[in-house]
DNA sequence: CGACAGTTTGTAAACGCTTGCAGTCGTCCC
DNA sequence: GGGACGACTGCAAGCGTTTACAAACTGTCG
C-alpha cells in the first residue's frame, strides 16, 4: 500500500500528460484514444482513485444525502432508509444516517450538521422541525419529509406519504371476499386517522359493506381497548377495522375481556404492521407501510427537478394474517 | 439565505483580518481576544460554517467513519450502529451507515467507495470479507469487526465479540437460582457455538448444575427441532439452554410435539433475542446480545491507538421472561 | 498555399481551508 | 538602553480537483 494515496499528478506524471487530461479522462472528457488508453494503464497501476473531497470543493456537490431517522428498531424506518439507499446507490451517492432525534433542538442540531457538510439532499423521516425553521436552516438544500404528521396545508417543503385510502380500500376488499357485511372502524386523529376515517365512509359502500359504527381513538393501545368496548358492547359488526396495530392490540383486550374469540366471533385488521403485529395472537391481518417505496419515492423526489408539493402517495399492501375470517353464523 | 454560503474569505475581508486569524479563531489556534471577539461577532452576523471538506482535503480526516450492516431489520444490528453513532456523536463525527452487503463482492465495492471517501474508519458488522482482501482494500484505514464469524486465531484486524462465556454464566445462574440440578445444551456450530459450549461444560459444575446431555444443531430452527426431540426422548434435564433462539424455537415444536408444557414441564433458556423472541408462547426468556455496547466498543476501538487483536469482549445480559420456571416435582 | 474549423492537450486559476514561516510589536531583564 | 523574547498576526504555499482559456496540431477547402 502507498503510503500515501496517489492522486492525479501522481498519475499525470506516470503517463506523462497533464492533469487536466487525466482528469478528463477520469470523468469522460473529450480525450483521444490513445491518451486515454495511457492514462487508464497509469491509473490502473497506481491504483488511483479521485478524492471526492476535492472534486466536491469545486463542484459544490458532496454527492451524500443525509437521513434522518427517529428510530431503526422498527422495520418500517429501517426499509424507508433502506429505500432511499437504493436510489442513492443508483445515482453513486451515498447516505448518511443520524438516528434518534428524540427533540426538535436536537434534530435541528442534526440538520445543521448535514446542512455544514453540504449533503446534496436531505430525507427527514417523522420530522418534528416546523417548515419556517426548517428552511431556515437548509437555506436551498433540497428536503424531503417523510411520514411526518404535517399539517395538509403546509406547503413548501414536499412530503411523501403512503395512500391511506388505497389501504383501506385493500382491507375492505379483503373483508368483503370473507364474507362479511357489517363493519365498523376504530378511527384515529390527525392527518393519517382523517383520511383513513374518509376512507372509510367513501369505499365501504362500494365493497357492498356497512360501516355501523365510527369510534375514535388517539392512536393508543388503551385508547383502543375502551373504544373496542364501546364498539364491541352495539355488537352489530362482524369486522373492524382499525386506525393502526396498536389500537388493534387494544381491540383484542377488550374482545378477551367480553369472552370473544377472534377470529371467529370477530375479524380485526389493523394498519402499519408494526414489528409484533405477527406474533399477536392470533397474528394481526395488517395493512402494512411500504417503507422501501416510500424510501425510494423521497429519494427519487431529491432528484426531481419538478416543483414541490405533495408527491404521488404510496400504495400500501395488505398482510393477511390470522385475525380476519368469514363472519360466524 | 445567502445565495453562496460565506466562506473564510468572506469572514475575513468582514473583519479586515487575514484568513489565517480567521482560521484560527475557528480551530482554536493563538490569537489575542479583542480579535477574536471581532472576528467571532464576523462569523455570526454573516452566519459561517466551516466547509468541512476543504478542511479534510488538507487534514486529511473526513470525519467521517463507514458502517457496513447486513441489514437493519433486526434490533441487534440497528443497536449495533446506535452504539457505533454514540462515540462518533461525542467525537463530532458522522457515521455513514450501508446496509445490504448480501455477497462479498458487493460488500467489497462498497468497502472501496467508503474508502475511496476517506472516512476516518471502518466498522463491519458481519462481514464477508476475509482479511486479507480486506487488508488490501483498506490500506492503513483504521478497521474493527463486529460479529463475524471469523476463525478464532484471524489475525490483525481488531474485533468486537460478546463474551459467550458470560452470557451462559448468567444464564445458568438465572436456571440454578430457579431450583434447576439438571441441564442440556442444544450447541450450536462454529466460534460461537463452541464457545458457548465450552461454557457450558466449565460452568455448569459452579452452578452445581449437572450437565446431562448435550446435542448438535446448526443453529436452524429446523436442526433445533430435530436436537430437541432427541434430547426431549433421554427426558433427564428439567432445563435446556439453547445455542440461539432459532433453536430454543425448535425446541418449543419438540416439546409441543411431545406434549410438554412450557414452563411447567421443561425451562428453556435462547441466546441472541432475537426480535421475536418475547412473541414466542410462552415468551422466551434468552440472553441478550448487547448491541448498542458492541457498538459503543467497536467505534472506541476505532479512536483508541492502543494494538491490534482482540478487545475486551461485551458481557450479554439475560432477559428473563416466560419460558423458564421452577422445575417440576 | 493560407485561412479556418476541429480536435486534442496543456496552463493556470480557482475551490475553501490550514499551517509553516516570517514579520511586527510590546516587554522584560541585565 | 539595547537585545532577547513572546505574543500576535499576515503572507503565501499548499491540499487534490475541475475547468475556462489558450496553444498546438490536423486536415480541409477555396
Amino acid at each position: 500500500m502507498p503510503d500515501r494515496p496517489p492522486t492525479l499528478h501522481d498519475v499525470a506524471k506516470h503517463a506523462a500528460v497533464s492533469t487536466a487530461t487525466v482528469s478528463r479522462v477520469v470523468n469522460g472528457g473529450p480525450v483521444a484514444e490513445p491518451t486515454a488508453r495511457v492514462v487508464r494503464d497509469a491509473i490502473r497501476t497506481l491504483g488511483y482513485v479521485p478524492n471526492p473531497a476535492a472534486r466536491g470543493l469545486i463542484t459544490g456537490r458532496s454527492d451524500v444525502v443525509g437521513v434522518l431517522v427517529p428510530d431503526l428498531v422498527g422495520p418500517l424506518n429501517a426499509a424507508i432508509a433502506r429505500g432511499v439507499e437504493d436510489v442513492l446507490e443508483a445515482h453513486d451517492k451515498l447516505a448518511t444516517i443520524m438516528t434518534d432525534h428524540r427533540d426538535e433542538a436536537r434534530e435541528a442540531r442534526r440538520v445543521a450538521t448535514l446542512v455544514a457538510r453540504r449533503v446534496d439532499g436531505l430525507v427527514l423521516i417523522g420530522s418534528h422541525l416546523d417548515d419556517a425553521h426548517l428552511r431556515d436552516l437548509v437555506g436551498d438544500t433540497p428536503v424531503v419529509h417523510v411520514g411526518a404528521e404535517r399539517p395538509p396545508g403546509a406547503d413548501g417543503i414536499p412530503e411523501v406519504r403512503i395512500d391511506n385510502a388505497a389501504g383501506i380500500d385493500a382491507a375492505l376488499g379483503h373483508l368483503a371476499a370473507l364474507g362479511h357485511r357489517d363493519v365498523a372502524h376504530l378511527a384515529g386523529p390527525r392527518r393519517d386517522g382523517a383520511e383513513r376515517r374518509a376512507a372509510m365512509h367513501d369505499l365501504a359502500p362500494r365493497h357492498g359493506l356497512h360501516l355501523r359504527a365510527v369510534v375514535d381513538t388517539d392512536f393508543s393501545e388503551e385508547s383502543g381497548r375502551a373504544a373496542g368496548a364501546t364498539l364491541l358492547a352495539e355488537g352489530d359488526a362482524t369486522a373492524v377495522l382499525c386506525a393502526n396495530d396498536r389500537v388493534a392490540a387494544g381491540l383484542y383486550a377488550a374482545a378477551r375481556e367480553r369472552g370473544l374469540s377472534l377470529p371467529r366471533d370477530l375479524s380485526v385488521v389493523g394498519f402499519d404492521d408494526l414489528p409484533w403485529s405477527g406474533y399477536l395472537d392470533p397474528p394481526l391481518t395488517t395493512v402494512r407501510q411500504p417503507g422501501r417505496a416510500l424510501g425510494r419515492g423521497a429519494a427519487a423526489r431529491l432528484f426531481d427537478p419538478d416543483a414541490g408539493g405533495e408527491l404521488a402517495p404510496v400504495t400500501p399492501d395488505l398482510v393477511p394474517r390470522g385475525s380476519t375470517a368469514p363472519p360466524p353464523h
